[in-house]
DNA sequence: GACTACAAAATTGTAGACAATAATGTACAC
DNA sequence: GTGTACATTATTGTCTACAATTTTGTAGTC
């Protein structure tokens, strides 16, 4: 029982990509305090690193740490989740023009291995494979880009993408299936610059539109808003 | 002599603006090894706390830290001060237009406070203020914004704009006078919006134009590359 | 004489212990 | 009975010591 605990030692990256994926199938709600010792035994590592995730957490707006209070589980408002879709949308318009001016047809291969694995998992209906699959096939892409920073902004605004997917999403949901990415790979490989792009806009923005970014009415955690 | 060491103790946030400042005064130049101790004991602060320091400039793309290895003063390559350019422009139009809808006279007042202090600041020629300055009023604009998120990702990119005017600055600069900021703050307070966008998106035009980002010769520390 | 293997020094990475701070519960006074 | 001040507990923030890794210097061997 209490042999739960890893063996091995987990790194830094891993806990990361594990608090992630927990977020991002919801099972770690926005809001939820992230106590350092409680983190530390779940994940059998030192508080030290423990600390060191929930400050790479922060950095990618996953958590909000709150001097002298702890770290809690953010909760990005309306405005932030349409500004992150711009911003990816200016972001990812300009990776996929510079990858298609690059792209080798070894790599071409690489990004259909990966939808195809995108595929398998949808077959299986293996959802936390899909999530974690369909953000690294835009990571992917930005790392085809070339430019290491344009892959860090990224990375940062993916992250929060899951986070604001999972609070703002609607009943039907779809979570961004693989034929949309399938079909981008078909335009990159024809090197079909203004067409890719434009799928890739018209990706994001699909995504976007799925989302319920009318609802003002946001939880609030500030009781005398709560009780005027 | 020995007294140099700070009597109080410096914050993470305080050290970091150092670091930046001399990093933009082109006192610590890219490629310098930043090693802990070494400014553990310039600091008068622990270890420990360097590297929080460390990390966070690792963050904005000021340092760059290899396992095991040390921390590094960045050297930003010509794509991507393109990027961060790019990125910028698209931010800030946003910020600006986010701005007129919401800023109130108080707030105008509060820019025009800071233009002031700008202009003081290159009266007296004193450059370390104008850099510091410099950057603050951008940063200044992202928080009147409101949007958290979007002054997030351009304090990011203004410390990388810092250390990219350092390296690719002509002999010719001008480093950002306050003039093109006063003139930004007449049109948020008439509120042109058009106008206001415009001048934002000329102002960064003004400024990336003056870089010299033709050169490819960026010197390179990877000796097999030199002596090939 | 040059190359390889080994040893020593320096530097970073990690963990555990201690101090400071904020939240909570309790008792006392009004 | 209610409000306030104090003590307790829980949690985060910081520092110091130890372990792992890399780099540099040295000696031995072909």
């Amino acid at each position: 029982m209490s042999q739960d605990a890893p063996a091995r030692k987990a790194t830094t990256a891993e806990i990361c990509e594990r608090i992630w994926l927990s977020i991002a199938e919801n099972k770690l709600r926005p809001g939820t305090r992230l106590k350092e010792e409680q983190l530390s035994e779940v994940f059998g590592v030192s508080r030290a690193r423990v600390r060191q995730v929930l400050t790479a957490l922060e950095q990618d707006g996953l958590v909000c740490i709150i001097p002298n209070r702890g770290a809690f589980v953010s909760e990005p408002d309306v405005d932030e989740a349409r500004d992150v879709f711009f911003l990816r949308k200016q972001i990812e318009e300009r990776i996929v023009g510079r990858v298609i001016e690059r792209i080798t047809d070894e790599q071409v291969a690489c990004l259909r291995k990966h939808t195809a694995k995108e595929y398998a998992a949808a077959a299986r209906a293996d959802k936390t494979a899909a999530i974690r699959l369909s953000g690294h096939f835009h990571l992917l892409l930005a790392e085809l880009s070339g430019s290491s920073f344009l892959r860090g902004v990224l990375h940062d605004l993916i992250t929060r993408s899951s986070l604001i997917t999972v609070i703002y999403r609607q009943a039907a949901l779809h979570d961004c299936g693989p034929e949309e990415h399938s079909a981008l790979v078909d335009q990159i490989e024809a090197r079909d610059k203004e067409g890719a792009i434009a799928s890739m806009r018209a990706h994001l923005t699909h995504i976007e539109s799925d989302l319920d970014l009318t609802r003002q009415e946001r939880p609030t955690h500030d009781l005398s808003q709560i009780f005027l």
